[in-house]
DNA sequence: CTGAAAGCGCTTACAG
DNA sequence: CTGAAAGCGCTTACAG
């Protein structure tokens, strides 16, 4: 394999001539860049990437930190990575994935055997155990999900508070006054999903502050548990008009147990999920939505990380918390609650 | 950040002295690896991976290439992806993950500047483009699909000849004689999607062997084309009496088309499909279906692939073509045809 | 059982 | 505009 001893020689200069003639960080002839780059063409050189992380403390590659946990839903996380990747690799940065559901030992790995520039961390929790790691490192973080303590790191998520009152407001309005509230495992609150109850919260304050009723379940991410809870739920909750999804399985799951039992959005039922353009499509569910952006988070994580790698941003500046906005993908599952007694 | 020095130092040994401790690879006395131990604890060392590298020319890092195509259903890929990346960590290894569409580019990248000790290419194309590449490079590379040529590379793939005589053969002993075989959208064949016509064309050759009919067709791998084109497949063909289904966009689509049409299986309509048991929970899909197994093929590439690595098969050792036999996993979608009339 | 030294392939002050 | 040299942090023959 070629190196930049070989580039040099077949080029008739020095090493760092022909190192700087590749990087372009210093003036050089154009007769000696022109014979640089025939040497590399001819050579086939490409540079070593240990060599130059080893040189220039720089590895451009990003970790990735997916946890693909027993009780949650993985074609979900698919779109977060993707969102990563993408945005990575558009800036130049490779990605080294780790998704085994013990994320410390991972990262603790990338991060003191200097293999990543930074980190970006999925499915955090509200106490997540990655982060004392994270902010010990050397490398810097981003978060796509809302930990209590933000400091440190940059944090992106979606806004679920307000994402509770928009769903809860906008039945509201049409006139519903029973609304369910259909929210991840109890599993994933224990382990810290914060989301789960900071939309739920949110949803209670705006159901009471509105005057109307709003029961919150949790069902299950998998098949076919989640089914069998939607079905008990709409047997125990028979006067209500509104369901809230915010549960990717429990989305996936309920056309078919509307269609069970006769029933379709929003004749019978208003319905509102919470998760992506794109995983409505994969399932083809028909449900009005709160877009997670999944992609749009995970690109805004990637860029302030670089921005941060790449000392863009003062070591001094604050890091940031940023929510997106959530809105409302209109599929038409909503409409005004059944009249009693139809 | 602490380095092999540093620990030396306060050991009190030399630079090579920590090293071997560490390594194991030379006798040590009890003493000096206590102290050796002692030091790498205070100064809390890890390995500077890129040196390491460096200097043993491993980096014990995969390169998973992963093509997100837009025409193939992303959540089935990801099995794969889980698969080779459990595995690879399990072995000692770290993933290097590549999903832009265009994998050339990052193949030749990872390998050319010997980020990755080896290579597993996902979804693979009759005549791939990044073979060339591959062959070309120093490292192994494992593949989880079959392709026209298999020389100098591993290859893992399902059984999708026998696949498709075994999924005729099911409903043949079952009484069926019309079948409808549904497959992954034209753009995957034209792509070099080989699996297609491979489980394609044996279907064919054993439902002439048998006497019996079989009409293939394609459908697309979203929604709600593939709703759609699956309605009018049921249309057209309203004698059949089974349905195998190759594509799992279908398949996660089936279940909703068959309910509006008020169609149930296997009293209507017998159907197999071919997808992981994984696959199947999560879509809660309830036909019966070969298993894909994209966890045990991930695992064998990986393991294969290791093996190449760390020298374990000589590099004269010819390369292997193994397959997954089909093994149909029961989920009672299948029976009787119905009687003609009924 | 241990150490001094060379080398892996880069980049980048330093000197001219 | 270019070159000789040091250094990044490891491993591993070579020598004792």
């Amino acid at each position: 394999m070629a190196t930049i001893g070989d580039v040099a020689r077949v080029a008739g200069v020095s090493r760092s001539t022909a190192s700087y003639a590749l990087s372009g960080k210093r003036a050089i002839s154009e007769d000696v860049r022109r014979r640089v780059e025939e040497a590399v063409a001819s050579l086939d050189y490409t540079p070593n990437a240990g060599a130059r992380a080893l040189a220039t403390n720089q590895t451009m590659v990003i970790g990735l930190l997916a946890q693909f946990l027993p009780d949650e839903f993985a074609p979900a996380m698919l779109q977060y990575m993707l969102g990563v990747s993408d945005t990575a690799r558009e800036l130049g940065y490779d990605i080294l994935l780790a998704t085994d559901a013990d994320g410390t030992r991972s990262l603790r790995r990338m991060t003191d055997s200097r293999m990543v520039d930074g980190v970006v961390l999925l499915n955090v929790a509200d106490q997540d155990e990655r982060l004392p790691i994270l902010r010990a490192a050397r490398q810097p973080g981003a978060l796509v999900g809302l930990p209590e303590d933000c400091s440190g790191v940059d944090v992106f998520d979606l806004d679920f508070e307000e994402t509770g009152r928009l769903m809860v407001d906008r039945l509201y309005r049409l006139g519903h006054r029973e609304l369910v509230l259909v929210s991840q495992p109890e599993h994933v609150v224990e382990r810290g999903g914060a989301y789960v109850w900071r939309l739920q919260n949110a949803a209670h304050e705006a159901a009471k502050a509105r005057g109307i009723t709003l029961t919150s379940v949790h069902a299950a991410s998998s098949q076919p548990a989640v089914g069998r809870e939607l079905s008990a739920l709409l047997d125990a909750h028979p006067s209500a008009t509104g369901l809230l999804i915010n549960n990717e399985a429990a989305a996936a799951a309920l056309p078919s147990v509307l269609h069970e039992r006769g029933l379709s959005a929003p004749r019978d039922l208003s319905v509102i999920g919470r998760y992506s353009d794109e995983f409505a499509r994969t399932f083809s569910l028909p449900f009005s939505s709160v877009e997670s952006a999944p992609d749009r988070l995970g690109r805004m994580a990637v860029r302030q990380l670089v921005r941060r790698i790449e000392g863009q941003v003062g070591p001094g500046e604050p890091h940031v918390v940023r929510f997106v906005s959530p809105e409302l993908v209109d599929r038409g599952s909503t409409g005004a609650p059944r009249t009693a007694g139809a």
